[in-house]
DNA sequence: CATGAATGAGTGTTCATTCAT
DNA sequence: GATGAATGAACACTCATTCAT
């Protein structure tokens, strides 16, 4: 629905190196790559970022920042009393089609990048979990999920599950809502067989 | 059974190397530094091995094989008749200490590999989700677990879940036991709370 | 005799470029360094300039265009029968304080550069010799100096002490006038002890 | 007289860059340039030096070390009560046929290094100078020289002006024993006509 | 007059790989 | 078996310069 077609240079730029790293990984998103993808010389994206190392960074925080937005509108999207389940299943929801829909490659670049790299986005990746912890803990004070479980563990684990998702929803064809679905069916009741 | 304590040259190589891979990550890992472990010249490496990626691929299935065989052992180690629950609860238990096990740095190498690196490993990977995703079948077949779960889905979901393990295991300091059994718990029951 | 306080632009540039060079080397005296400095982009300085070059041509040339302005003046202003050891004295104190005084970073640019650009001011640096050669030929003509000495080799000599002035006259906390006295005197008298 | 013609490739590598710097300007002593000189290729230079700064710095102080061993063996290799003129004069001729001398070219470098290169060799500069200040010192301890100047003008002056010579001696064709003598003579007797 | 944007040639440097010895 | 020495291809980055607007 946008009017203009044409995105600001720096933009462009972003996408063409999120493409590579998601696509080819990190080591193949060399400046001469991503120039080449928004047709220009290497040098020149030096106008416009002071180094790669900021053109990696940028791409990662526009990933959480946005997921984190976005999850954060559907939860707080459902009136005061919805019960734990429906809230979960929407967070689920928004984070896996994040993850799983095609324009929103910066989520996907995290998972590409050396460890050394990674660690420099912690900060707000914490705050992101928080966000979850948060929910996971209102269903316990609700009684509407087991307290039985240390959160430092369940959450982390969880969306570990989670995030490894694009990596073979690609193969297996599920759709998001179907992957959301198995998730939150799973975590909730469990698989074990009910006699 | 070797009688003397000294490995031979090539697993002493692919020790050295997937040392570095660990600690500093795959960039770090050129051929000079591995060398400079084993008290060689970068060069010399070629007459055990035809190239770094020989040595990263071959570090990288051992990782694999090694998590195949334990998990395979212990799942066959049980009475044929054990339930469904205690043979997930060993696959688990085994798939989570080798991970966090200290010296079991060779299943630690995959998550620092880029991209292009990691998709060769394939094969041997999805040999190994086979192994589990029979576990599950059996399970189901037997009425211990839900057949309302696409298993091409649920397998992968989980083994994702478990994979992230280590990012995390260190900074909850939790141990592989804890974390076995609170996967296991939530997978088998969820986390719904029973009124 | 300009009325306003602001130079034209042409000036302002070339200060600014003088300045950097001075203060942080001729590498650091990029086109984008230069233009920050007079409120401007790289780009703009190239309706004031043809080239980089021309910039620091210009910088150099008006540095010793001064000097040999003022020593020229200097010894001019003399009445015609002034002795040579005033005259000589009267020219080496204004080099040196040319040379030494704070706002004439003009003359400082030339140790500065690259060899290649250094070459290209030499002419106009002959005709300055050639100043200096003319002052102590005059010398030898009125019997007041030495007529031992071959000038071709005593000028550039004597200069090239000189110049070295501004490396040294900050550590050491001379003045100019005692700097120049030096010169002057053990020029003319040596240093030989007088028993 | 040497026997072996074929000098270590280190020393060659030196020899190729000081070559470079002293005709060319230090801008121009590029790795790639140095490297063609030596029949080589940019990155092979890494392997005989750590970095461009190594090469210059090993240069740098190859220099003047050399230069500080000649002309104290010079002034130590006269008899214990040679006169302070003809210790005076045994210096200077060594110092300027260095200077001249056509496989000395490691001592013309330094006046081709831009400021902020030249600041690192200072401590072996000032040893140096500290060489020529004692001789002058002693100098005027015997009488045999003025005490009125004050050495610490008087050295950095004269060094400064038999430094220069290189840049003209080539042009004005004398040879460095009519330059050192000069000097010398200039120096100890001034230039002042004898009526 | 000035700028935003781009270019092309070049910089120092790294690294897997090769090979004669 | 191992090394010293070299290579070639790449990399991130810089900078003088150009030019349409």
């Amino acid at each position: 629905m946008d009017t203009a077609k044409q995105k600001p240079i720096r933009a462009e730029i972003l996408d063409a190196a999120a493409d590579i790293i998601v696509r080819q990984g990190y080591d193949a998103c060399t400046m001469r790559a991503v120039a080449a993808l928004v047709d220009m010389k290497a040098g020149s994206l030096y106008y416009h970022f002071k180094s790669k190392d900021e053109i990696v960074e940028e791409i990662l925080n526009q990933g959480i920042e946005t997921l984190y937005a976005r999850v954060g509108e559907a939860i707080r999207g459902l009136p005061q009393e919805a019960p734990f389940a429906q809230r979960l299943s929407a967070a689920v929801q928004v984070h896996v089609s994040s993850l799983v829909g095609k324009d929103q490659k910066y989520m996907h670049v995290y998972e590409h990048l050396p460890l050394i790299i990674k660690r420099r986005s912690r900060k707000m990746r914490e705050k992101y979990a928080q966000l979850w912890h948060d929910l996971f803990a209102d269903g316990v004070a609700s009684g509407e999920a087991d307290a039985a479980h240390d959160l430092r563990l369940l959450v982390p684990y969880f969306l570990g599950g989670l995030n490894r998702v694009p990596e073979w929803s690609r193969t297996s064809g599920a759709s998001s809502e179907q992957i959301a679905g198995l998730a939150v069916a799973t975590l909730l009741d469990g698989i074990a067989g009910r006699r």
